[in-house]
Formats: C-alpha cells, structure tokens, sequence
DNA sequence: CTAAATGCAAAATCTTTGCAGCCTC
DNA sequence: GAGGCTGCAAAGATTTTGCATTTAG
C-alpha cells in the first residue's frame, strides 16, 4: 500500500553524459556531448543525448548557451557568472572567468529599460588557432 | 556580343522586406519580417523571405543577430556598432546606442585569447512591459 | 523576349516522440 | 518484477531547394 518511491535511475549513458558536461572547458553542443559520451558508451543514441540533457535542464544541472553561430550548447549549472570566448578558427567555445561588464541587473537605462541580466561574448582566436596560424603565416582572416 | 549586364532585379517583395528591415528598432525574426512585409505585399512566400534575406546578408546590407533564445533575427547593417536589449516580457528586442565594454578588439587575454570581436546582449523589460507590470502588480517574473 | 524572381510543394535538417525490449532499483 | 530508460525509426518543426510560371528590364 506504501506509495512506491519512484525517480530517475543512474544508467552508464546518463553517467557519461553528465560527467562529459561537467568536465569541459566551455558549453558544448549536442553532437559534441554525443561524440565525446560515446567514448564511453559507444551505442549511445542522439535521442537519449538530447533527453538526458533536457532533464539536466529541468533539474538545473545544466544551462542551455546559444551562440552567434546559432549553435546550442550546453554547460554545467555549477558555474558561476561568468562569460563565453568564441574562437572563429575551431568554432570551440571557451569559459571565461569573470565579468567586465559596468552594468548592475537593477540598472535602469535612460531609454527606461529595467536591466534584469546580460551576456557578453568575444570573439577572436584561441591560443591554439593564434599559434597555428602564426606557423602558416596568418594566411587566414 | 557585348556581355549582356545581368544582376538583380527590383521587385515589390523585395522592397517590402528591405524597407521592413530598414525601418525596425530592433533586429526581426524571419516570422515577423514575413508578417510585415506582407501588409504591403500579401502574396509573399515564407521561401521569398528567406532568399532575399539571404541576398541582403550576402550583399551586407544586412546582419543575421542570434539572440539567446534561439530565434535568428536580421538587422539593417548601416547600424553602426551597437548593441541588443531582449525584453523578457514581449520578447522583442531593441537597439541599444552605443557600447559599455571596456575591452578593445585586439586585445590579448591573458590566457592568450586574442579579442577580434564582442556582443553585448542585456536582458529585461523594456518600457511597455514595465508599466504593463506596475499595472498589473508585478505578479509576472 | 530573356532570364531573374516568385510561390508552391517537396526535400533536407535538426529535434522530439512512440514503442518494444532492456535494465535499475 | 515494475516501470523508468534506451535505441531505433517515425513524426514534427524549421529552413532550403526544384520547378513551372510570372514579370522586370
């Protein structure tokens, strides 16, 4: 008669899943997150990848990025305020510590807008794109 | 003989979908620029949206703006450097003039990163949402 | 008149959902 | 074991493309 306790069970494709967004250096995408999950458990679908995440959302273990290359990715919620660095040459995205935006949320601008939040992204190279295209002569933009 | 000149040619459509481009505050999504268009031009097909705002963006007389909600919106590209303000309550986003980052692009991170670029997106109510909420006695978030 | 542009509908993507079997608890 | 989870494939949603027809130049 005891209401059965039900919840969510721990399964090596939930395991590898979470523990792939916990360890990256930036948001990643879905198919990022399925390509380094596998690794781990190699006949993991897509669609389990895209459930496993929304649940990760729902629970707020899990923040949903979209950049301006129209990508979603997704990123542990245990971060802290913090921004993005998107590199042109590799497309990854990188964390950036901090925050150098003088804009408190609570600020009213003079137009009369109520600031609740914002986002800043850079964009450049990363060290590694910097490096590769010093060796080849910057022959890219 | 001589080469004939071929090029693009002025239609109606295209004229309702660049002068509806040209004359918003904010960045419009493809939805919203078929809606307005189509006041003056009632035939127009989602896929003509799509290929003229492709053309502007080719030609770069306009921007494609991803904003955090997934939606991709398109901006008149005569708009000197600037930046977005996405209301929370409508949903629409607006211009804002000028640029509050004080990070010149390029700059070096200390990570190595090198700043090519930036977006600044800052999150609320605009002005009409604001006195909708007084109104209403802020029961909204 | 010629070929670019349009509207429609089919195709291509990306994401979500339905289902039968598998596996936690 | 019971029901949540998974993989597969089908269904949705959004964007792109093919084609016959219209129309700018």
């Amino acid at each position: 008669m005891a209401r059965r306790v039900v919840g969510q069970r721990r399964t090596a494709q939930r395991e590898a899943i979470a523990e792939v967004i916990r360890a990256a250096r930036g948001p990643l995408t879905i198919g990022q997150i399925h390509d380094r999950a596998r690794r781990r458990s190699p006949m993991l679908g897509l669609a389990t990848v895209y459930r496993t995440v929304k649940l990760l959302l729902a629970d707020d273990l899990a923040h949903a990025v979209i950049m301006s290359d129209g990508e979603t990715r997704y990123e542990s919620a245990h971060l802290g305020h913090h921004h993005h660095f998107h590199c042109g040459g590799c497309g990854s995205v990188f964390d950036l510590p901090g925050c150098p935006l003088p804009i408190a949320d609570g600020t009213v601008l003079p137009e009369g807008f109520v600031v609740m939040g914002h986002e800043v992204t850079l964009h450049g190279r990363c060290p590694a794109c910097v490096k590769q295209a010093r060796l080849r002569g910057q022959r890219r933009r």
